[in-house]
DNA sequence: ATTATCATACGAATATTTTCGTAGACTAAT
DNA sequence: ATTAGTCTACGAAAATATTCGTATGATAAT
């Protein structure tokens, strides 16, 4: 059940996502800071997420509610996977070293990586 | 200069990347292994490439040879960036997290990603 | 109650990407 | 020199994704 989303469905999920539970309206102001986005265009997108099962709506009241109905991780995991394999050709580990190299991580994060590693290697003979 | 190649055009730089300068017939067989892909459509896209200038085109001899003209690094930086905005909000170090939780990287492998941050970490202060 | 505002639905225009048929030219084999 | 095979060029269909106008009904304000 891999749903892969458009890059406009992507938009809008990042902010169910991030927000919670939302009308088309919010969607819509927070996509218009980035990029200018009719409020109708935004408003059919997540009618056809909706239908696609990409995202359930309650309809309860007039204004209805968005919710996400596919997971973040799940999807990170199916893009990832198919960039690994488009661009990395295969390679994780290439792709890693670039993510870090870009010089955008904290020392924080990489100590919270450095660990995840050992654990990694703790686990595997 | 970033070109952001479709999704078709990659899988073709994939191949001119790994296998170097090739013809269209040869891109199009690789290309054919994992999906039925005409030669007509093959060489269209390629064609439509170099017009692009993501490729260059040796039309010396008949059969024209395709090189690529945007580096796979280049690539692999936009895509990368792309995805963390897309689907990481942002965070590199999620990224790097997921990937690795994946289990396919090898121990060699984790090894290095551990040098690497470690000599990140050196010259960060 | 009339008017202004805000919501959904939905068809359809645009834009983008992908696929393919066909024509014409060159090459090799008979 | 005729035929079969291979190549490019290119227009245009098909498939996908995005954008928007308009209709219609509900709610709120005057």
């Amino acid at each position: 059940m891999t749903h892969k989303p458009t890059e406009s469905e992507l938009d809008i999920l990042r902010v169910l996502w991030e927000k919670g539970p939302s009308t088309v309206r919010v969607v819509n102001e927070i996509l218009s800071q980035e990029k200018e986005t009719g409020y109708t265009t935004t408003l059919k997108l997540m009618q056809i997420m909706a239908q696609k099962g990409i995202v359930t709506r309650d309809e309860s009241s007039r204004t209805h509610v968005y919710n996400p109905a596919i997971e973040q991780k799940n999807v990170q995991h199916t893009l990832l996977n198919k960039l690994v394999d488009a661009a990395f050709s295969g390679s994780a580990s290439q792709l890693v070293m670039q993510a870090l190299g870009q010089g955008k991580t904290s020392k924080a994060e990489l100590e919270e990586i450095k660990k995840l590693i050992e654990q990694l290697e703790g686990e595997q003979k």
